[in-house]
DNA sequence: TCAAAAGTGTTATTGGTACACCCATGC
DNA sequence: GCATGGGTGTACCAATAACACTTTTGA
């Protein structure tokens, strides 16, 4: 910018991978493409940035249109634009990571074109997609460490186990559960609801629910 | 890219945020706009991203064309995508940023209208240059905290005090002489180079350099 | 009464922080 | 001999990691 050139004028996307919990699964939402380049391949929703369109104002644009959701974490993630990503021509894809609370996803809307897949046995993906997504969830497990971001991939309410799966899942290891329970509680964001949530043939478990919802906290 | 609409051009731009270390203190390259807009005040080095030029090779082009040097750290910081960044029109900006051995700054080229500044003494900057400023410094900050980064600021020759002076500046607080020390020692990538550097009338100070120049390791 | 997950504390280790004096040199 | 920055070790505190049993329920 800060010298004057020709200029040059590239297409520029955002990619959003867009994360949930089902089934005690980190999963990732794809579309299969209908047409070439890459058709029948997976790949991550996405599309061109309008020209009066702030970035993040097209990924959130991007989010709604295959889910119908608004209002959740949504996160820069890194730009691609390296020469040769997409066989047409010059596309730089500016791409986000949103997260998506599992009751905030109407459960009916599975179109045969779009799919949840779990983020560690993805399918053949399109583009660079692969890479991005791989992306997003080292930038995930980073976060889990040093914020409260996991809290935004819980539902309204929730158990310390179910959360701890998260944790897990993403992480890709087993968490000791004293520890676990010790340091969320002494995160002091989280507060019970006084219910139980009774599953099988055990003992039920309580539930708790964030203090301040949407809020995502940097610890230590 | 998932679904297909009309296509959207936007202008890319690269803007990159060199830093070096200059008389003890954390210095950017800004340089001077010739025209309008914001005719007559400092901006990033900058300029469009070529057809055929991947993004990061654009902000080395930058950063060459600027300084002369090539082969330093360099990383992207964020992309700005504001819609009304820029009142000429659409761009989008992909932000980086660079670290400069002052060894490596050939020492001359002072064109009057390209300059070092004082990262905490900025002068009123176009667009929103300020936001990116900061954001890089903050980066740079958090990164000194898990990571080896500070030494790509190091010429290859460096007494433990010039590298501490370098830590203090950049987070902006003074740091314990002893606990400095133990830690850098243990992290095992500096070598005594067996030299001193004699500066005044007091002890002279040992010379280390890095094991693996230019590698950046994370630690923790 | 049994199986299955919920829930709970203590101890050992580690890493971080705070802190003060002697050393080598030039003037 | 004195002023100046270079160089070193220890004691305390806090955070983390390891570890096993009791509780509640449904079948």
């Amino acid at each position: 910018m800060g010298q004057e050139t020709d200029r040059v004028l590239a297409e520029v996307s955002t990619d959003v991978v867009i994360f949930t919990m089902r089934e005690d699964r980190l999963c990732v939402l794809l579309v299969r493409r209908a047409r070439d380049p890459f058709a029948g391949c997976w790949s991550l929703p996405g599309g061109m940035v309008g020209l009066d369109e702030a970035l993040d104002a097209a990924a959130r644009r991007m989010l709604a249109s295959k889910t119908g959701v608004t209002g959740v974490y949504l996160e820069q993630l890194f730009t691609f634009g390296g020469i040769a990503r997409d066989p047409r021509g010059r596309v730089i894809s500016v791409a986000y990571y949103a997260l998506v609370p599992p009751d905030r996803m109407p459960s009916v809307r599975v179109a045969p074109d779009v799919a949840w897949h779990d983020v560690w046995k993805l399918p053949t993906l399109a583009f660079d997609h692969a890479d991005i997504i791989a992306m997003a969830r080292q930038r995930l497990a980073a976060k889990l460490e040093y914020s409260t971001i996991a809290l935004q991939l819980m539902p309204e309410k929730f158990t310390l186990s179910d959360l701890q799966t998260v944790y897990e899942h993403i992480l890709g290891e087993p968490l000791d559960k004293r520890n676990f329970r010790k340091r969320l509680h002494s995160l002091g964001c989280l507060e019970p609801t006084g219910e139980h949530h009774r599953a099988g043939r055990h003992r039920p478990a309580r539930l708790f629910r964030m203090k301040s919802p949407g809020r995502v906290e940097f610890i230590k």
